[in-house]
DNA sequence: GCGGGTCATTCAAACGATTGCGGCGCCGGG
DNA sequence: CCCGGCGCCGCAATCGTTTGAATGACCCGC
């Protein structure tokens, strides 16, 4: 015999009759809003306990004007970090009791404002937009809004960066000290944000480093661009003994190319961006400009406190700075 | 100057006022529930349209008992295609105008159940559930819970499951066709689900393949796991000639090892698990079992549309085969 | 002319929680 | 003995929407 099917919810009413309370008293308990008699709160916390009432998220959020759950837009293919940044963020909003929502941004600038729109409709308390078009962010909200990844602040939102600019140059400056020569740069160019910041980084630190001779080209951060840019180069008049690589994907692409045809003492430098576990497994062992997607969460999750704890505040402009991985590669 | 700004949303009273109506004929234009007519409907879209007006999800579910939002309770590390997955299931329900809540199954069968928890007391339309252990899936949820990849179906809740057995004696019949006598097996053991049925397809495929040796090492898809196991065994008095690995990573580090100390003509086979997109880029590229992430999340919502319809019909169990990718490793 | 039947719309009661306000009982001081 | 004060609790309104029931207007046929 099974126990008894309860097809509907508990509700506040059935832990306060009961208990012999009216669900006022109920609710405060729960919350701790005011002061209730000590041995009406244990009487209540047992029925609670015993019925295993949990109160309706939903009709919290009607009444109080606040569903505890953040919004999370984000193009799941193209932000290298993507997995890692959800998993940190879904851990460190559940301990504050928040929920993690998410639509995906890709792969267009409509898909990103259609999120946001079911995002806001849903009545999210905060906005996390990471990589995000300028078009989008504009956009008034009425929630509190973070942007993560999303270009240079305009100081009137808040945002998290990853100074990619810093993490290129960081890779171009480590090639050059190990005696790189001529340095090819394999980005998206300004077809996206990072892209676009990537590449601003290589010509600052082409032109700071002396000296050094350049070649740029853009593409999809994808195998194929990678293995046919890297070939393309290589069979060239005057191969780069340097590849500075916008993304992870591009730079395994390139060493599977110049392996091939180069013996790996002299091989070429290979520099990859993101930071990705498998980096560390493969032959060889690539050399990476880690984003710091743990840091980029807590910080988000810290700032959010903040901003829904409504403790004013100017909005700020946090720089995570990302970190050169030596290797084999490079 | 600014447009006056609005901190408080507009509500449906808003536009009843406004339109010259009661809020009930613009919940009726709205949802369609009810025959109105249609120059009161074109009034009432007029001015929905010119406020700008969006329902009050939370309101709405309040009110009829459905939230809208699809939970979704992985392990973000350790389900290889979780990414893929994420992100096909945000796309798919959004076009069904549901949203994704999800919640971190990592690392322990409790922080699955706080998951599943919360995301039951946000009143989530219905659970998927990951790679879940058997003490959390047997729990019962009051909503449609459908069980990916979590093991064998008990023919009381909906499953898909990629059939991991399948995928693994696809590698091990494919590596004895081409020639393998002695064939490693580095998975993760019975600690996960998916790790207990790649070494139940793997034992299962060794005996029905004649006279092939086998040697078993069970640790965490870690890169030092994969090392550290390869460089023992190669070192062996008798060493494997094919490498048969339960994720990308362990396979990637196997390789690492093994290109090291053999020349790649001669060198042992090498199958991973998962398909992520760099097991491409690599060298070698790898071969590997691709778990059809895609599939699994159109299934998954295909299915839910079915069950929060409350068309009937008994619980299934589909399975959908991983598809062996051969490339230069094996 | 009037009852009956549509049809479009409104009324008001939910959904399940929170919270301002007021009431009740009890205690101590004048 | 009375009254002010305080601690604890309940009443009822409220959040924004949906929906069954009631209303009213209108037309038709007898």
């Amino acid at each position: 015999m099974l126990p008894e099917v309860r097809p509907v919810a508990i509700t506040i009413y059935d832990v306060a009759t009961a208990a012999g309370v009216s669900p006022a008293t109920v609710s405060r308990v729960l919350t701790g809003a005011s002061v209730v008699a000590p041995e009406t709160a244990e009487r209540v916390r047992a029925v609670v306990e015993r019925l295993g009432y949990r109160p309706d998220r939903v009709a919290q959020a009607l009444r109080r004007q606040r569903s505890a759950m953040v919004g999370l837009v984000l193009p799941a293919t193209g932000y290298p970090a993507a997995l890692e940044l959800i998993a940190e963020l879904a851990r460190s909003l559940a301990a504050t009791d928040l929920s993690l929502v998410i639509a995906d941004g890709s792969p267009d600038a409509r898909a990103e404002s259609a999120g946001v729109e079911r995002l806001l409709a849903q009545r999210v308390d905060a906005l996390l937009l990471v990589q995000t078009t300028t078009s989008v962010r504009h956009s008034p909200t009425g929630v509190p809004t973070i942007l993560v990844d999303s270009g240079s602040a305009d100081g009137t939102t808040d945002a998290i960066r990853t100074d990619h600019k810093a993490g290129i140059h960081q890779a171009v400056r480590h090639v050059v000290r190990e005696g790189a020569q001529r340095i090819a740069f394999l980005g998206e160019g300004t077809s996206s944000r990072i892209g676009a910041e990537q590449l601003e980084g290589f010509t600052a630190a082409a032109q700071a480093a002396e000296s050094i001779d350049t070649v740029l080209r853009m593409g999809p951060a994808s195998v194929a661009f990678g293995r046919e840019t890297a070939q393309d180069l290589l069979e060239g008049l005057r191969p780069p003994d340097a590849f500075v690589c916008g993304s992870d994907l591009v730079a395994a692409s390139v060493c599977s190319v110049a392996t091939d045809r180069c013996r790996p003492e002299t091989g070429p430098m290979v520099v990859g961006y993101g930071g990705a576990d498998w980096t560390e497994a493969v032959t060889p062992r690539l050399s990476t400009i880690r984003i710091p997607a743990g840091e980029i969460a807590s910080e988000a999750v810290r700032l959010l406190s903040l901003r829904l704890a409504a403790l004013g505040g100017d909005p700020v402009d946090i720089q995570l700075p990302p970190s050169l991985v030596v290797r084999d590669s490079a």
